[in-house]
DNA sequence: GTGCGAATACTCGGATACCGCGTGTCCGAGTAAGTGAGG
DNA sequence: CCTCACTTACTCGGACACGCGGTATCCGAGTATTCGCAC
């Protein structure tokens, strides 16, 4: 798994602390976590593709989120950045070598090594899923409620 | 995730359906689905690092599993090949940015953003660990019951 | 014929290259704000 | 004083390098088999 998933979140959820109309720049929300402002950009234009933040270019531009906090799960998140295509792939080996003498029925079926694996997989991200960005906000103001305004005060457009 | 997964399964697979006591060398195993015997090797070490396999050097040598099938889980394969590490590692970039202003209480819990992932991670190992290699032959015997009988043959010491 | 020793063939195990993708950076297109002059 | 065109500064967006880990390969250490020879 990339680290730029982990940059994701923690940037989102700078964001809905933030909770502004007016947009914040990359340079800004790079601050914030002292992350690369250029890279930080690459991963947040994927958090635009995906329809997760807005941009507005020009001066005063910035990034805000296109969607409730309560609308974004960290399945998005990590599609986002990660690509849609599943962790495990299956390259169907189990019709190579073994010789001609297996009948073609044998493979009518999905492969069960993939079925197994992706039923893991589906587990993963149902809990992805059922996770969004305002119940990571809510957890994370419960332990450290100073968040909040300290984020909206040091990094919002003022 | 890697694709030495898949080629693991299946080769761990093709050995429970030969179950022989003689060992099944790596040349044979990457033939029965057509893998670079080479490389295959590279992957079976892993896994004998793991306990999952025994191996057998000199002539005649080979590899052979090291516990019945039931007693493999899909989480013993994937941790033998991609290591014990978690797929998401926080490095704990809450801390840096937002100034000297926040209290060190904030940060007496986890990371909100970990503890999340965390958990998704968590469902996905329970799952993988809920299936063993038994389950996956059964279910794939099910299906082609002639490839344990083709396998044993074609690919089995003999 | 039988036992023994050397030669042989075979297999695992680790050390060694190659390459694609994630990581990191830079510069141009585009927009809003600021500025100054003219009416 | 108000309006408007121009200049300026700022920000997103995509194009361009770098490095590391997965991918792939080869060769040496070690063992069982096999062959030949002496008895």
């Amino acid at each position: 798994m990339t680290e730029g998933v982990e940059w994701a979140v923690h940037t989102l959820l700078t964001l809905a602390w933030v909770d502004d109309d007016e947009p914040v720049p990359a340079t800004r929300l790079a601050a914030s976590h002292e992350l690369p402002p250029a890279y930080l950009n690459k991963q947040l234009q994927a958090l635009v593709k995906a329809g997760l933040l807005e941009s507005l270019p020009g001066a005063r531009g910035g990034f805000r989120l296109a969607r409730r906090a309560a609308d974004i799960t960290l399945m998005d998140v990590v599609t986002a950045i990660e690509g849609p295509a599943p962790a495990f792939r299956c390259t169907e080996i189990r019709r190579k070598g073994m010789g001609a003498g297996v009948p073609e029925s044998c493979f009518s079926t999905t492969c069960a090594v993939n079925a197994s694996m992706q039923r893991a997989e589906l587990a993963w991200r149902q809990a992805l899923a059922a996770q969004t960005l305002e119940d990571i906000r809510a957890e994370a103001d419960r332990h450290a409620p100073a968040m909040a305004g300290i984020a909206r005060r040091v990094y919002g457009r003022e």
